[in-house]
DNA sequence: GTTACTCCCGTAGTCAGCTACGGAATCAAG
DNA sequence: CTTGATTCCGTAGCTGACTACGGGAGTAAC
């Protein structure tokens, strides 16, 4: 699957990590991707080495790590600060979490609000226009 | 509670809704209020009905409506639009609705390598780092 | 050797939603 | 009537993560 001596442009490295040429780039000028050596004049070769930061990046972004926060992360790539980088999963664990129960509280508002527009149907009032103006008073659903 | 004569200058204004002077300003701008009159010189006074209007503007953002979204919904405020507005409330109803398992199946990966940190700890490798550098294959909770 | 593609580099633009700045006008209090 | 706060307006800056552009250089295929 994964070949050894495999030295690839930038256009093609782009297109294995399925991201465009300007982001790899992009990644450069952050840091976040070593300068990679320029073996043939002046344009640079990358390795699997390279593709593997690329999914580094993609993976830690998914779990919704900033670019800033992966740089940190990478600088505990040796593997000797296991516990640094478990304290950043931790936190991050906790920010997800704060999410998906904000994100449930603004489920069960809007949920009921449908459901109020479904059964009012043909009322002149909409209230689910109403309870936006009135400001979700009623549902004990607020804002933080 | 409400007083029904109420006029405010615009820093009132953003006092009572908790929000800066510029905010109403850019909102004045994107549309998103009626311009008020201007009685005395050349001056803005606002009414309680501003005041629910900006209300309706930081539910409906609390409820993950962009404000061009909400600009929308204030055309059906009359009240005669329930229908337009349900579908709306239903659409982002199911775009919340991916975001929460988008964020669970990120949840359950986060836990996964925090969980495998504290079991492996004094170990040289961090398996966190080394998931992220794998693509959390073995998680099976790859990103979309 | 010519054409067509890709690369390099630096800079600037995009998006959303604000936030700040500067200078003039106006208003309320003393 | 002066002082100091507030308002007006237009414009520009900020954040994060790209994305695009322009012009020059290198590279690959025919």
């Amino acid at each position: 699957m994964s070949k050894k001596q495999c030295s690839m442009t930038i256009g093609v490295l782009a297109k294995a990590a399925g991201m465009g040429v300007e982001t790899i780039r992009y990644y450069l000028r952050r840091g976040l991707m070593a300068e990679p050596e320029k073996p043939y004049g002046s344009i640079r070769h990358y390795d699997e080495q390279a593709l593997a930061r690329l999914h580094f990046i993609r993976t830690a972004q998914w779990l919704g790590f900033s670019l800033d926060e992966i740089g940190g992360l990478l600088t505990l790539q040796d593997g000797t600060h296991c516990d640094e980088a478990r304290v950043l999963g931790e936190q991050k664990l906790t920010s997800v979490r704060q999410k998906i129960s904000s994100l449930q509280r603004i489920e069960r508002a809007l949920d009921g609000l449908v459901q109020e527009c479904c059964a009012q149907r043909g009322n002149v009032e909409c209230p689910l226009i109403t309870s936006l103006q009135d400001g979700l008073e009623n549902t004990r659903l607020l804002p933080d």
